[in-house]
DNA sequence: GGGCAAAAGTATACCGAGTGCAAAAATAGC
DNA sequence: GCTATTTTTGCACTCGGTATACTTTTGCCC
C-alpha cells in the first residue's frame, strides 16, 4: 500500500510471498492445518522449502501475519482519540463500530471463508497460542499508550490494559463461537452490541454488583 | 499424597517421574530451556528417549507439569468460600495469603532457585506460550465455578473471569519482574499489597476515576 | 547491450522433537 | 518357577526448522 512499486526485485518479492500465503492457506482450509506439511506447502507454491523459511519464519506465520496489525490496534485507537475524551470510550466505539462493519476481528463476520478460517485456528493448538500471544503483544502496546496519553500510572494503565484487552478478546470469542454453532451475524447483530455495552459498563462501573443487567 | 503406596510397580513409576523431571530441570537451569535437548535429559535420568515421552508428553511438559495445578486454583478458592460472601473478595484475600506466605505463584519469591527458574521459562518462549495456555484454563474455570456458585450469568461470569485471572497474572509478573531485578521480597513486600489492593478495588470499582489511588 | 556485484533461490544434508512398531525386560499373581 | 501383563527399549521414521555451499536472477553502470 505505501510504495505500490518500488522495483521489480521488491514486486516479486511480495508476489512470492502472496503465492505462498494464498497456497497455504488453501490448503490448509481444505485439509487442516495439522495435516499440511510445509514441504507441501512449498510444492504447491513452487518454491523451495528453504525459501518458504526465508518469508515466512515458522508454519504458524503463513496464517497469522495476515492478523498481525491487529496486536496495535487497541493502542492505535487509544492514542488517535480526541484529546480530554475517555480513553477506555474510545475503543468501547471502535470495538461496536467493528461490529457494525463486521470486521472479522470482532468475531462477527459470518462470510464462510471467514468461518472456515476461525474454525481451522482454533483447531490447531500451535495457532491458539499464537493467537494467545498476540494478546500479550495488544496488553503491552495498550499500556504504553494509557501511560503515554492518558498520564495514567504504570501500573494502573498495565492492570487497565490486561482488561480491556481480555474482555475485547472474550466477546470476540463468544460471537464466534455463536456464528460457528449457525447463527447469522445480522440475526447476533444486536445481542453483541448489547452484549459489548454490558461489557464495557463493566469495566467502567467495576464487578460489584454484576446480576442487574442484561 | 493421596494413596502414598499403592503397590511397587506404582512407586516405581512415581520416582521414574521424578528422576526425569528432577533431572530434566536441573540441566535447564544449569544451560537454559532450549540449549539442552531431550536426549541429554533421558541420558541423564538414565531413560531411553521414548520412555521420556511416556511420562512427559512434550518438553515443555517436563517443566510445567509442577505448576498444572495452579490452573485450577482461583476456581478452588471460589468455589471453597464462605457462603454468602464475594467470589471476587475470597479470591483477593487468597492472593493476599499467596504474597504473605511467599507463595511463588504470586511473584514475591526470592529463592535463588525460584529466581532462576522464573527467568529460565520467560526466556524460553515455548514455556511463555505453556503459561499464557495456562492462563486460559484458569479463566475457563474460573468462570464455571462463578456460574456455579454465584448465580453469574453466563457472559458476565466468563467476563468477570478474565478480567480476575489477568489482573491477578499482571500483578504476579510485576512482582516477579522486580524480584528478578534483585529486589529483595521483604521489601517489594508492602508495595505488593499495596498494588494488590488497589488492582482488586479497580477490579470491584471499575476504571472510570482509576488517578485517585496508588 | 554486456558484464558484474549483490540479492534471491535451490539442493542437500543436518538437528531436534515427537511417534510407530516390535522385541526385550521387569513385574504381578499364581 | 511360570505365565500374562505392563513397562522399557532400540530403531526407523516424519516433520519443522537451519547451515552450507552452489546456481540463478536482478539492478546497475559502463
Amino acid at each position: 500500500m505505501e510504495d505500490a512499486k518500488a522495483g521489480l526485485r521488491e514486486r516479486k518479492k511480495r508476489r512470492t510471498r502472496a503465492t505462498i500465503s494464498d497456497a497455504a492457506i488453501a490448503l490448509f482450509l481444505e485439509h487442516g492445518f495439522q495435516r499440511v506439511s510445509v514441504a507441501q506447502v512449498a510444492e504447491a507454491a513452487e518454491v523451495s522449502k528453504r525459501t518458504l523459511f526465508a518469508y515466512f519464519p515458522t508454519k504458524e506465520d503463513l496464517v497469522v501475519h495476515r492478523l498481525a496489525d491487529h496486536e496495535t490496534e487497541a493502542a492505535r485507537v487509544v492514542r488517535a482519540r480526541e484529546p480530554g475524551t475517555d480513553p477506555l470510550a474510545a475503543v468501547r466505539e471502535h470495538f461496536l463500530r467493528g461490529l457494525r462493519e463486521r470486521d472479522p476481528i470482532s468475531g462477527l463476520n459470518d462470510h464462510p471463508q471467514v468461518l472456515r478460517l476461525t474454525r481451522m485456528i482454533y483447531d490447531a493448538p500451535s495457532l491458539v497460542a499464537r493467537m494467545e500471544g498476540f494478546k500479550a503483544g495488544a496488553e503491552r502496546e495498550l499500556a504504553l499508550a494509557l501511560e503515554e496519553t492518558a498520564d495514567t500510572p504504570e501500573l494502573t494503565a498495565r492492570l487497565a490494559a490486561v482488561q480491556i484487552v481480555a474482555v475485547q478478546w472474550a466477546l470476540a470469542q463468544d460471537n464466534a463461537r455463536r456464528l460457528a454453532g449457525g447463527e447469522p451475524a445480522d440475526a447476533r447483530f444486536e445481542g453483541a452490541v448489547a452484549d459489548a455495552r454490558h461489557a464495557f459498563a463493566l469495566l467502567e462501573n467495576g464487578l460489584r454488583q454484576p446480576a442487574a443487567q442484561r
